[in-house]
DNA sequence: CTGAAAGCGCTTACAG
DNA sequence: CTGAAAGCGCTTACAG
């Protein structure tokens, strides 16, 4: 019944021009500056679309106008997996909340063909804002080849080109700091691994800079770092994960007193572990988290963390791109900052290990 | 240094065949057709093209080509608030995984000026995967008047128009007679409800449908069901709303013996609120969800809930959508189907009220 | 208030 | 293997 998505092709904007006698300027005047038309052609062309069931073709407007009123979100990694990951979730409610304001749509552009390079020249976008890339790679060049502005976010900081950062070295630095006051000297720091198929390089990044930010605070405690063990386990980031590795880490008689998980759904297995184990979280380990999600204050017991502030991020970013879309101001930096969330999953480690003659 | 993004615009097909001292159709070949093109022109072509930075403009060519390769989410509510939901995410994940499979982008769509109507005609995409809408509203004629393939998810079944849907009342009924079963004669159902600025209808869709559901189940009590009493909370679909929900329910001296929550994120804030008042679940209370999200296994204690398999909603959605923008079958129908799914968190109720003489 | 003309940047039969 | 021409469907100065 419906018949006009079969059948006969759409009416254009020729086809209501012959229908009502007009021209077809007059017919785009309608739609989009009724004022300079007289209200008895407005409403004759009006009615006559309405008739044929005309609308005017959005690429056809997008390619005369030079703009297409959606940001893309370039992305390391496929949209199944970035969806999963709730960090994404809450950096896209931050760009929404511009596209919201702005009138922007949102175009998600993951690789094609797992290469990102291959993706940018496709998209119709306003601009990009590019998530997991370092500076020097190839897909900064065809960004800048394909002629839109874009905004590099978690990027390492360039005079050349706007980025948002995150100073996750001082983050990391703080949290390490905390655990080290505490008086923990053995201490393991789980890290989120790159997904299957990643593109992007880990060593580099928000995890190399975290990593960096360990050092510097075990550098900062002077000869006494000698004292401190430290292990680096990995896990891809996810709870399930977080939890195999949680067992793994604290299943032993070596077990650390202190779990750095460097993502708080990593942190939130680890949590998961130690009740399974009827091991006590802060009593017999403490576990940090970073990022502060959501989630880490529902956590039992609630999450001592990181924030890093994920929904600003996207906001500055999207709020960059959209005015150099509009021409002004290129080139900005922006360095946003994190903050030591002390909640109730650290504390003083026991005086005697855990395996020996108890407390 | 870059200069591209600024200062003279982007070259065009026509700059490239100059300075190669080809045809426009030579470049274009050499982009899209290379075999067409004998060895030596295509490397000149794209040496030219490389040292001037061309990009086919994808704007053009979707309008010459009439596709977009990108596909449509046609959003009830502005994108913060679709990202902070759960729900959306993982649906996400479903109809990503057919982007990645079929080589589509995914376009974020939300309202424009509060109106989905308005949204449907500036989306350049190649077919909506459409959510939150009933088949009577404007929009589906709108969708229609658009011209390009659409599919309705969790909107009531129609025989003009794909759709993709989930016995929602059987889900409900069956976890209502779970709950029947066990012997709770005091039930409070906690809903949700649309969040502000909805353009959704909440009675119908499904929320209407769950309700129905629960309405099934006592009719099929027989004459029994006089004696139960059934409260109906409402709350929007968040962990802490659900928590302070929870609070006023549970912290009563008429608190009932079972909360059903109608989904997931709303079960978790009413064990936080049991946590909190040190009631025991399901020892005092017991607490149904909805959704079987993955969250739900690792609460504590691990969740009683109905799954419906949102993933695959996705997944299904978009391979119509597909299957549509392909030409090929018009008109699809499928039902997804629902599972009780009991761990721990439901439990036969106390024989003695909880504030009487004590368990 | 209204229209004829040019043009956005590309691709695609068609012809050679 | 290569090119001239038409056309995708619209908007926008410009002229009247």
């Amino acid at each position: 019944m419906s018949g006009s998505t079969d059948g006969a092709k759409r009416p254009t904007s020729r086809d209501v021009a012959t229908a009502a006698g007009v021209s077809r300027t007059a017919v785009s005047f309608a739609f989009n500056d009724p004022g300079r038309l007289s209200a008895a052609t407005r409403d004759r062309i009006l009615e006559v679309a309405a008739r044929l069931g005309y609308r005017p073709d959005p690429v056809a407007r997008m390619l005369v106008q030079g703009r297409t009123n959606s940001l893309g979100i370039l992305l390391p990694q496929d949209i199944p997996q970035a969806m999963e990951n709730p960090y994404y979730a809450q950096f896209l409610v931050g760009v929404g909340q511009v596209c919201h304001q702005e009138g922007f749509t949102l175009l998600l552009v993951p690789p094609l063909r797992n290469s990102m390079l291959d993706a940018i020249p496709y998209a119709a976008v306003d601009g990009f804002v590019v998530t997991g890339l370092e500076r020097d790679r190839g897909e900064v060049a065809e960004l800048e080849r394909r002629g839109v502005p874009f905004v590099l976010v978690d990027s390492e900081s360039d005079e050349d080109v706007p980025t948002v950062e995150v100073d996750d070295q001082a983050g990391a630095a703080a949290m390490m700091t905390h655990l080290l006051e505490l008086g923990h000297r053995d201490i393991t720091v789980l890290a989120f691994e790159a997904g299957p198929d990643s593109v992007i390089d880990a060593a580099r990044g928000p995890l190399g800079r975290r990593m960096a930010g360990v050092d510097d605070a075990l550098d900062g405690l002077g000869p006494v770092a000698s004292d401190v063990r430290l292990r680096v386990v990995e896990a891809r980031a996810t709870r399930a994960e977080g939890y195999k590795a949680g067992l793994d880490i604290l299943d032993s008689d070596d077990r650390p007193t202190a779990v750095f998980a460097l993502s708080d759904i990593l942190a939130a297995g680890v949590l998961d572990a130690a009740y399974e184990l009827g091991i006590s979280v802060p009593g017999d380990v403490s576990v940090a988290g970073y990022d502060d999600q959501p989630e880490a204050v529902w956590l039992r017991p609630r999450l001592t963390t990181v924030r890093q502030p994920i929904e600003a991020k996207g906001r500055v970013a999207a709020d960059f791109l959209v005015s150099a879309i509009r021409g002004s101001s290129r080139h900005h930096h922006h360095t946003l900052h994190t903050a030591l969330i002390v909640r109730e999953s650290t504390a003083t480690p026991r005086k005697t290990p855990v395996r020996g003659t108890g407390a």
